[in-house]
DNA sequence: TAGATTGTTAATCGATTAACAATC
DNA sequence: TAGATTGTTAATCGATTAACAATC
């Protein structure tokens, strides 16, 4: 075990390791070595041996990785030994369909609470969570131990229920609104716009397309 | 303009730039530096130079970017200077959602077709496109040029799905699945997962909860 | 034992940042 | 002109990959 800092990469990598991990586990295969793991997701083996090692001599050599062990050991690592509360804010199309995934988020993770500006939403049922004024948002985060928020409201309240979410107190946020939220830098926060991504996709459509590069200015 | 290769890192701030140049653009701001950028964007002003560098010299010594101009050009980078069209294979709670962006999608990009396995879905609407049968994906996607598919199908589907958007001749992918896709190395697939961001979130959170790292099985 | 595979060091590769001459 | 800001080179920093001794 040692303690240089963790890069995001790394961190971005566990989950990936759990998930297919999981499925071995599922199909009962009782260990795995890096040059397998690598081969599934699509990644060096020597990055996967080098991105465990930081957290712990898990392997075995000549054997491999012991596939519950290590399922074990990358859960404590994401601190999902324990259950993480999170809170969804805007229960708009997007809100609602991500609540929905509450059956997925197996490992731990849960969303307790749903927020919402919107009057008529407010007091209905969500999957069997009642929908709360965003007024309430900073009492519930406390009481509720809640540690990751759900940003889904609009572009323009993004900000506004980030403020809300780092007065509770939170330790993260996934904030699917197109902007760049200013937090103080002990809060984490990802962006998940996937209108983002789908922009940066385009780039790499020319392949198809012959680069067709003339100079719309010449005429000067 | 040199001819390098363009890192995805690059390639993927450039729908930022993109954005907040649209909305300075909305309040009709003429130009701006690249440090004014830096600041809005959490970024280093040398990385936005350097970024934009690669493709052109947009900027003007001592005045900073013509707003109106460097957007024109991070279309044109971005080939979103022409409609592309984008397919959604999922039409459960999540791609109806997604579905709704229709409208946000300005920047020429647009859901041109919906598909889906279930027979009581086909033939129903969704945003007034109205939703088909896997079956025809290949041959729709090859007759309305769509270059993209955004994946919002269960896990089990998603490479199946894949599979067929490769067939038919697709550019790229954005995967809402948590699979690895298997796709040959010309198109693009980007993960769009969200319980994974989610999972690595929860790596950042022990600061507030004393790394309390105990030996459970110090008996023994 | 022989074969396999880890953990780790060293080498490589790539991305970010600093610094500054050029110039608007 | 003086001040500001680009484009770009060089320096730094960090992440990935190769290689291999240790060892199951």
């Amino acid at each position: 075990m040692k303690s240089e800092k963790i890069s995001d990469a790394v961190v971005r990598r566990l989950p990936v390791y759990l998930r297919f991990l999981n499925e071995l586990s599922r199909r009962e295969v009782p260990t795995v070595s890096s040059q397998e793991l690598g081969q599934k997701l699509d990644l060096n083996p020597a990055q996967i041996r080098k991105d465990l090692a930081y957290f712990g001599d898990f392997g075995r050599k000549g054997i491999g990785y012991d596939v519950s062990y290590l399922i074990e050991k990358i859960r404590q690592i994401l601190n999902l030994d324990q259950q993480i509360n999170v809170a969804l804010i805007g229960a708009g199309n997007l809100g609602q369909a991500l609540s929905n995934y509450n059956a997925y988020l197996k490992d731990n993770m849960k969303i307790v609470a749903v927020f919402d500006a919107s009057p008529h939403k407010i007091g209905t049922q969500i999957n069997n969570i009642t929908i709360q004024p965003i007024d309430e948002l900073v009492d519930t985060v406390r009481s509720n131990n809640i540690r990751i928020g759900i940003i889904t409201v609009p572009d323009v309240e993004a900000q506004r229920v980030a403020d809300q979410l780092v007065a509770a107190g939170i330790g993260a946020i996934l904030n699917f609104a197109p902007t760049i939220l200013k937090v103080p830098s002990e809060v984490r926060v990802h962006a998940a716009d996937f209108t983002t991504d789908l922009m940066s996709l385009a780039y790499y459509l020319d392949a198809g397309k012959e680069h067709t590069e003339h100079d719309a200015k010449m005429a000067d």
